[in-house]
DNA sequence: CTATACTCGGACACAATGAGTCCGAGTGGC
DNA sequence: GCCACTCGGACTCATTGTGTCCGAGTATAG
């Protein structure tokens, strides 16, 4: 089992357009992370499609956030990137073969995947407990506040 | 994301592995839960090289669990059959474009790559909670006691 | 008002991993 | 000593993720 790793790019573009309020192009992000653009613009378009950010064609065009970074989690940039589905799927197992248990008995989800999606839903919370938002901050405590700032003003600039 | 189907097989054997103290050959499992018996071997092979079952080879071979049920997490079997790897991989893209931040600045991880890693780690520790008798404790609860001794009866005699 | 240049959006190939199958090596029973 | 039965790894196919491309649409500049 392997994450999608448009993943990583998705959330990394998520914290970069904090800094800016202005539409930020996708070429723009795929020179800043070194990342192909054509495939970035595949994962941006996943997260227009949720809802996340909000996309303006015309010249001076591009992405931006629709909600306050506070209020959005990563769980949302997952789900919208990843899919939504659960990553363990019951195959009700327990309805076949020679022991097979009558469907009608089955109203339960059968403890195997009851366990596993228990366990998911644990990952999920810790998902949903930190924002977008909170990321930033980190980098500022981690980098320093000049960084975004500088990337702002990169970003808004024309310089390559 | 997706995760492995095998990873239900294998774990669905385990509780049945519960039942039986003699070897249980993997024709035997695959037909109780109609699967590809050539493809669950696969599963079984993969649990074997963990160390969580023992396999005995001759006539009258087959696998058992090395372990008392009581002392195998869900956790072992997942990372068995599914890889010991994390899910999300950080390819350290903080390092790469124009601002990219030095390497021997980069001691910690980045924001991004913690947050998901603490995600996975409620993941597997809510895996690690649950054991494989905990499992056929609940199938015993929701089918009756009578199933796993019925099909332990069909494992031991030779009735297809 | 019109032409233009720049943006997104979806449709199109390629590669890697999982799913499934097969046959050979080894071992205990008769 | 033979045999039948078991596991073990090597091989092939399908599905999903990765990466790329060109066309539709729009705000801007003249």
């Amino acid at each position: 089992m392997k994450m999608s790793g448009g993943v990583e790019w998705a959330l990394h573009c998520c914290v970069v357009l904090t800094a800016s309020h202005t539409p930020v192009p996708a070429a723009k992000l795929a020179e800043l992370h070194d990342v192909s653009s054509s495939y970035l613009a595949k994962q941006l378009q996943a997260l227009a499609r949720a809802g996340l950010i909000h996309s303006v064609q015309g010249k001076s065009g591009g992405y931006v956030l629709t909600r306050a970074p506070e209020s959005i989690t990563l769980l949302d940039v997952v789900r919208a990137v990843d899919g939504p589905g659960p990553t363990f799927v019951c195959t009700e197992i327990r309805q076949r073969g020679p022991f097979a248990t009558p469907a009608d008995a089955c109203t339960t989800p059968c403890p195997v995947a009851r366990a596993m999606w228990a366990a998911e839903d644990a990952w999920r919370q810790a998902l949903a407990a930190v924002t977008i938002a909170d990321l930033a901050g980190d980098v500022d405590a981690t980098s320093g506040p000049e960084a975004l700032v500088g990337i702002q003003a990169w970003l808004t600039g024309g310089a390559s």
